[in-house]
RNA sequence: CGGCGAUUAGCGCAGUUUGGUAGCGCACUUGGUUUGGGUCCAAGGGGUCGCAGGUUCGAAUCCUGCAUCGCCGACCA
């Protein structure tokens, strides 16, 4: 491709709504243009990183024995009424409505088609195990789109589904397309971790999300120093702690907090430690049978957090998890959040096992402005259950038993799940089974975000100049940049040469033609990512010469003309 | 959904306090100049100042409403 022909679409300023550098650099590097929020068009350039990943995906699907198909992104309704989903889904689920007002969905993902279309056209135990994928667009009507690419509206996704008619195939299935996973993260040159996951609102049993370690990740993930073990934070157990009690040495204290409502202000205010203290969070309960929620208590200790998902997992609950309005936590026990402690309350008490051990804290008194000192499990609290509702922190001991846990960021750019029978089930798809009878199928799911893996490459591969593509993603392989063609007869001839002679070899080169000052040019293919520039100039013709510089090391390296497109073959292969 | 902020040329911004015919830099066009890391000079083209209403002799500027975009929060009491 020549420059003059082509939208390079570079920008020296950073568009002030870009945050981060993944962002910026899509921007600036002339990849994608925003068309409104959550919404992007791919420039050329883009489209062809996003195709890139997109070939690699296909390869490691088709050789994992998966089968490419597409299906339609305007779905019916009533396959998600089916599925129970058209409810469940949320406004994130963006609804359509045709000419004849018949409801219809842009699809956010492909269970209901797909279940849909195997339970019309596959009908017997023969056919099985069969995984079926496509690459599409999804749509989904994010609360708050962000980070470009990462978190927008619409996006490139592969999914692929697996059907089965027993857990043991279902199982081999979803090892072999972890390992396609691997091998695609492994090929796109990405420092990634398979981490253990949450089935969400897909739903499901067994599950791993695929994150690309960075530091503006959305997601938390904790593994091991000492194993293989890696969770998203969220899914980490926090081991029970060995020590055990100490003795109560204090007696049960008032004092008066009146401007000390969170866990910072106490420390700053009155000096209490944060792990000296707990943080009392008042939650709905299970409802009863008559459909009433009650209240919940839920117990950790200052320096630690509440998770969610292992809250809202407890029997006296309520799912989802949800805090009590301000106004029913006065109704119930006469003060307001910042003074809020586990003695004396009337509601269930949940305490998270590492608070559970402590003695001689300090909790609030249910009391507007007062605090309590010197309280004590048994003695002052007597009617609570312990359980894990907190997020694990670093340092902790790893759940598997070896090493403790580290904690890092990461870009979820992948998330495979054992569905079992979720959507067989509501949507009745089945098969004829070796014993004549009707057999229900078991799913498995798998997805990438194709668009997404663009972003978390750059935040990965970047420095002051742009872009460091990893080879298998660079839009272009090789860029040639001549000294001032215009100016001089022979680096035209042999500028065009060797262009010509690169396409033939198949490197996917980029001739840098336009009448630009050198500065323009070498900045352009920098902030570009270009892995390999081929500089032409005067100064080194007439040496016979021509100069190589690799993006990803700066190294120069000089060439003699007529072997310079073996040279460079060789080495581009070798990469 | 809550809080905050923004909206002026393709991009980045000033001008708004104190109302008086719309500016700067980059990009773009033309001519010259320069030429191994974002040259310099000159001349140009491009804007219903987000939209609607109001106040005023006069509104980018003041008032009201709306829209769009962004940030933070939406569990840590």
């Amino acid at each position: 491709m020549r420059t003059s022909q082509y939208i390079l679409a570079t920008l020296k300023e950073t568009p002030s709504d870009a945050e981060i550098i993944s962002h910026q650099l899509m921007l600036r590097a002339g990849m994608i243009r925003k068309l409104a929020s959550g919404l992007y068009t791919w420039l050329p350039s883009g489209l062809k990183v996003l195709r890139n990943v997109e070939k690699v995906v296909r390869e490691e699907m088709d050789k994992a024995g998966a089968i490419e198909m597409l299906m339609p992104v305007i779905q019916p309704a009533d396959l998600w009424q089916e599925s129970g989903r058209w409810d469940q889904f949320g406004p994130e689920l963006l609804r359509i409505s045709d000419r004849n007002n018949r409801p219809f969905a842009l699809g956010p993902t492909h269970e209901e088609v797909i279940t849909d279309f195997v339970r019309k056209e596959i009908n017997s135990y023969k056919q099985l195990p069969i995984t079926l994928y496509q690459v599409q667009t999804k749509v989904r009507d994010e609360v708050r789109p962000r980070f470009g690419v990462m978190r927008a509206r619409e996006f490139t996704m592969k999914d692929a589904y697996s059907f089965h008619l027993s857990e043991d195939c279902l199982s081999a299935t979803y090892e072999r397309m972890h390992q396609a996973y691997c091998n695609i993260f492994e090929r796109l040159g990405l420092d990634y971790r398979p981490v253990i996951a949450d089935t969400g609102s897909i739903g499901g049993s067994v599950s791993h999300e695929f994150h690309v370690l960075a530091e503006s990740g959305e997601d938390a993930i904790a593994f091991s120093d000492g194993s293989d073990y890696a969770a998203n934070i969220e899914k980490a157990e926090a081991l029970a702690p060995t020590e055990t009690r100490a003795e109560a040495s204090k007696t049960l204290n008032t004092f008066a907090t009146p401007e000390a409502s969170t866990i910072e202000q106490l420390k700053a205010k009155h000096g209490v430690k944060p792990h000296r203290g707990v943080k009392t969070i008042i939650v709905y309960g299970a409802a009863d049978e008559n459909e009433q929620r009650g209240l919940v208590a839920l117990v950790v200790r200052g320096d630690h957090s509440l998770n969610e998902l292992k809250a809202q997992a407890h029997e006296l609950v309520h799912s989802p998890l949800e805090l009590a309005k301000e106004a029913d936590i006065i109704a119930a026990i006469g003060a307001k959040p910042g003074s809020l402690g586990p003695v004396g309350l009337n509601i269930p008490v949940i305490v998270d096992h590492s608070a559970a051990i402590m003695a001689d804290f300090v909790a609030g008194a249910n009391k507007d402005g007062e605090h309590y000192s010197g309280v004590n499990w048994d003695r002052d609290v007597t009617d609570f259950t312990v359980a894990d509702i907190r997020n694990v922190v670093e340092g902790d001991p790893s759940p598997c038993g070896k090493g403790v846990l580290q904690i890092m960021r990461g870009v979820e750019v992948g998330h495979i799940f054992q569905l079992g029978t979720k959507y067989s089930e509501s949507m009745n798809a089945g098969v004829l089974g070796e014993n004549g009878k009707n057999q229900m199928l078991t799913m498995g799911c798998y997805g990438i975000g194709v668009s997404r893996i663009v972003a978390a490459a750059i935040e990965q591969n970047n420095d002051d100049y742009g872009i460091k593509w990893p080879t298998a993603l660079a839009p272009f392989t090789l860029a040639i940049v001549p000294m001032n063609m215009h100016k001089s007869h022979r680096i035209p001839d042999i500028a065009d040469k060797l262009y010509n002679e690169f396409k033939a070899a198949g490197i996917d080169v980029l001739f840098d033609d336009r009448k630009e000052r050198p500065g323009v040019m070498f900045n352009d293919m920098e902030l570009l990512g270009v892995p390999y520039t081929l500089v032409i100039g005067e100064r080194n013709l007439d040496n016979n010469q021509v100069e190589l510089k690799n993006r990803r090391t700066g190294k120069k390296l000089m060439l003699d003309i007529d072997q310079a497109v073996t040279e460079i073959c060789n080495a581009i292969n070798a990469n």
